[in-house]
DNA sequence: CATTACTGTGTCCGACAGACACAGTTACTC
DNA sequence: GAGTAACTGTGTCTGTCGGACACAGTAATG
């Protein structure tokens, strides 16, 4: 598994030639993914657009679930270049990146949840954020930490803003607006808080992005301040709070 | 679909009495996916422990998707009775709450992706949330932004600690670290960061949920001094940065 | 008693992942 | 050059899934 997600080939000898590759496969199941969902990519269905029947796709994959890992990670791709930044920008590009990825490709929010082997796009990914933090102090364990947390937002925003087959259950957002609307005109005493809070919400939609990017980088932002001036000495700064 | 969620009887007249109860069909399915996962939740599954065949439950359900909505719903619970506390403790002890609950019904993450209908229950957690941040001046629309950037945070906490069927793929913690670690030993030179931070990082697992708890209510923390001083020109406030 | 509305059942279908045996193809070895 | 070993692609089969549909039984209404 980590072989076929590393690229390393088995070092053929006898044998028919294979008719098709390993990254053929995988860009045919990422473009009906593109296209139709996660769900709709089948063994049948991406034998069909190769020359080969579904059966001759175990030749190349274990299975199923290795060729969703193989595809997501090539859908990942690397994160784009970009100029050296402050650790700030940098992290908020770096995020803003993310996202676009998660929008070019829906499915990833599907494929790429739950403990799974990390792929070198993904691990490249991971670096690249872990780098606009390398100078802040910051301990590993809160580098990671950091990171995570800014992965959890991106992926929840794009899930949210997503109008896509598979786990949007054929609702649009006017559905849901509509439903929950219902709700509050039979059920407004018990859910005043909800009521009231709509009422001052119009027209705020999609900046949940751009609001929880700056929640999250301010709060780090207060650690890092406390982290640069005294280096050593982490476990006792008073900067970190409880409760 | 609302009405099966909210619970609305359809006012029985004739014919014989049906044999079970929608709320058996989801504690039954609830109990299959507590303990196997949600995949072993099949329509035969749950019809097996109950005292009818799998095409009955269609006169109770309209499909999967829809008993998957009900039992997760279900599932979910209200959110338990807490002391009035100022803000931040609320937002946090309320996290911490649900946090609990995903690792109680550690399925409730696969299945509360995406576009859905919402529930009572899960209606009554956003409400328990949104009264927290009541009184910071906060807009709607903010408030809103904050509980999902928390519930985000959550959420994916939950779902990396999980040692669950259903998307940790056969895989332990440890076999993650081990393959991380054996790619790291072979191109340590593509991911020096990544290795720097795993020098740094022994020992500060399952840190992420405090962690990235201090550093969102930090950010909003700031947000929310600024609120509270000037409750009204909300757009000009200076504590709003951008970039 | 007849009608009407409802419930549970058995049968069937198409789609899915995958096991397995087998035939064809290539390169190495004697 | 012949034989063999290793590999690739294929067809067939199985078990599981969600769900459509027709049908038989049952309870309340007229």
């Amino acid at each position: 598994m980590t072989e076929l997600l590393w690229g390393k080939e088995p070092a053929r000898t006898r044998g028919p030639k294979p008719a098709i590759t390993l990254t053929a496969i995988a860009e045919v199941a990422i473009a009906i993914a593109d296209a139709e969902g996660l769900d709709a990519v089948s063994m049948q269905r991406v034998a069909g657009e190769l020359p080969v029947t579904k059966m001759a796709l175990y030749r190349y994959v274990p299975g199923k679930s290795e060729l969703v890992a193989v595809m997501s990670d090539l859908a990942m791709g690397s994160p784009p270049e970009r100029p050296d930044l402050p650790w700030r920008e940098a992290l908020r590009t770096w995020a803003i990146d993310l996202y676009d990825g998660f929008t070019r490709h829906p499915w990833l929010l599907q494929s790429t949840i739950g403990r799974r082997l990390l792929g070198p796009n993904e691990l490249t990914w991971m670096e690249r954020g872990l780098a606009a933090l390398a100078g802040t102090g910051l301990t590993g364990g809160e580098q990671f930490d950091s990171i995570l947390v800014l992965t959890s937002h991106v992926r929840n925003i794009a899930q949210q803003s997503t109008t896509f087959p598979g786990h949007t259950n054929g609702l649009s957002e006017e559905d849901m607006q509509q439903s929950l609307a219902e709700i509050l005109t039979t059920q407004a005493d018990r859910f005043p808080h909800l009521t009231a809070a709509m009422r001052t919400s119009a027209g705020s939609e999609n900046q949940g992005l751009e609001f929880g990017l700056q929640r999250i980088l301010d709060g780090l932002d207060l650690l890092v301040r406390g982290r640069i001036a005294v280096p050593d000495r982490i476990e006792t700064l008073p900067i970190e709070r409880r409760g």
